[in-house]
DNA sequence: GCAACGAATATGTCTATACATAACGGAATA
DNA sequence: TATTCCGTTATGTATAGACATATTCGTTGC
């Protein structure tokens, strides 16, 4: 059996989800939905605060609760990284690393991410069944994660290891479109021209910069998907 | 003051965030954390619950709460309207209708969204400061939305009315990277060749699917940004 | 008319208590 | 030995009561 306060909390999202209770209504007071329920007040304050913090309805003193606008920002959006993407999806994945080299912070680039301290940088290549999808170019802090300087990233992608190792506390991502060209073109077998998707993505363990990376996708062959339920 | 519950629930996620706690480690037992601050069970519970709820920590009968594994998938991405974002950054928006029509649905695709019902089928530009920044193509279902025909969208943008008037429950972002050519590139005043993100969105109420949009914006000047927070 | 004050009211937090539920462990039994 | 049963334990849900806090409304005093 569903607990009372859930029932009384699907209840109200239901009437609000289908318009029954528009934005600006002022749902019933907690004295009202006991009555209604036959619950203590606890019980319904358990089943509002949620729905106040989900952003659903606003609470006010002496005033009651009333129906919020609905927000206008935020949705999911699914980034797992790459080989999780690819070997759910049932293909073969592996990673090639093209360059590797760790060195002390030298570029702009590599000194915000560190300072002055020591980071990885390399390049490498996300194939999906032997199929070249993404080439990759990173950063890694090595004062944030001094591990990494241990693991063997010929055979493992570290954008999956570093999932896995480091507890991030904050990512940034950046969404962009460009053209292939060059290198990145010739490694992802593409024309000149061809359109890429092209992710740019910072993490962050609290006030740490932990890496940076730069994935080119082929446009034809990738597509980010996000989905959202209710809102 | 801050709440007691709520600075409870704070000192425990911190400890997992900093790592003093990992994942697979016992949190203490309520009647534990009850004598440590000294209050009751029930605001232990009121602390422990929602850290359940976001996933950070697991709960098991007779066992105790126990650290999870980070989450992997989902961050949050912000998509607000295109007006939202244009005026949040203090430029002036615009909307431009070039089509509209209203018809029964015909293409394969206009079934998908309306069945045999009425559509409304439009194309628009979206203006930042007057430049061109977005090119959309929109079908709206007017058995979901019959309000949609009374409204005037050479004046506002149909996204941003939807998004206020239509309490949708579901949403599906595909986001791609595309060549600008024809009719789009001239509109968004491109060269044939230049890359643009491409954000296809479906919109659902319930089972009732609302509107389907393509939206194709200049990669030069437009890039899509997610931020999330602790996973 | 207007400002200050106090009563009324709805939510916010917390306690002490109670019983329910799930899961484990060990004792009793076949 | 294997299985059933029961007690222990930690969490899950719910209650009634209490005091705190924010806000509104009406009244009082100027």
């Amino acid at each position: 059996m569903k607990p009372l306060h859930q029932k009384i909390r699907d209840d109200i999202e239901g009437q609000i989800r289908s318009g029954a209770l528009k934005p600006g209504d002022r749902i019933p007071f907690e004295h009202e939905l006991m009555a209604h329920y036959g619950v203590s007040r606890m019980t319904v304050n358990k089943a509002l605060t949620p729905l106040d913090e989900a952003g659903l309805i606003e609470r006010r003193k002496r005033a009651g609760s009333f129906v919020r606008l609905p927000r206008l920002d935020s949705t999911v959006l699914d980034i797992p990284d790459i080989q999780h993407e690819i070997t759910a999806r049932g293909e073969a994945y592996h990673f090639e690393l093209l360059s590797y080299t760790i060195r002390t912070a030298s570029t702009d680039e590599e000194r915000e991410l560190a300072g002055s301290g020591q980071v990885i940088s390399l390049t490498g290549l996300h194939f999906a069944s032997a199929k070249p999808l993404a080439f990759e170019r990173r950063l890694i802090n090595l004062e944030a994660v001094p591990d990494a300087e241990t693991i063997d990233f010929t055979r493992q992608s570290p954008g999956h290891w570093l999932l896995g190792a480091v507890p991030w506390t904050h990512v940034e991502n950046q969404i962009s479109a460009a053209v292939a060209e060059g290198q990145i073109a010739r490694h992802l077998r593409l024309d000149a021209g061809a359109p890429c998707l092209v992710v740019d993505r910072r993490t962050w363990r609290d006030k740490a910069r932990v890496t940076t990376v730069r994935q080119v996708f082929d446009g034809a062959a990738y597509r980010l998907i996000a989905r959202f339920d209710h809102g």
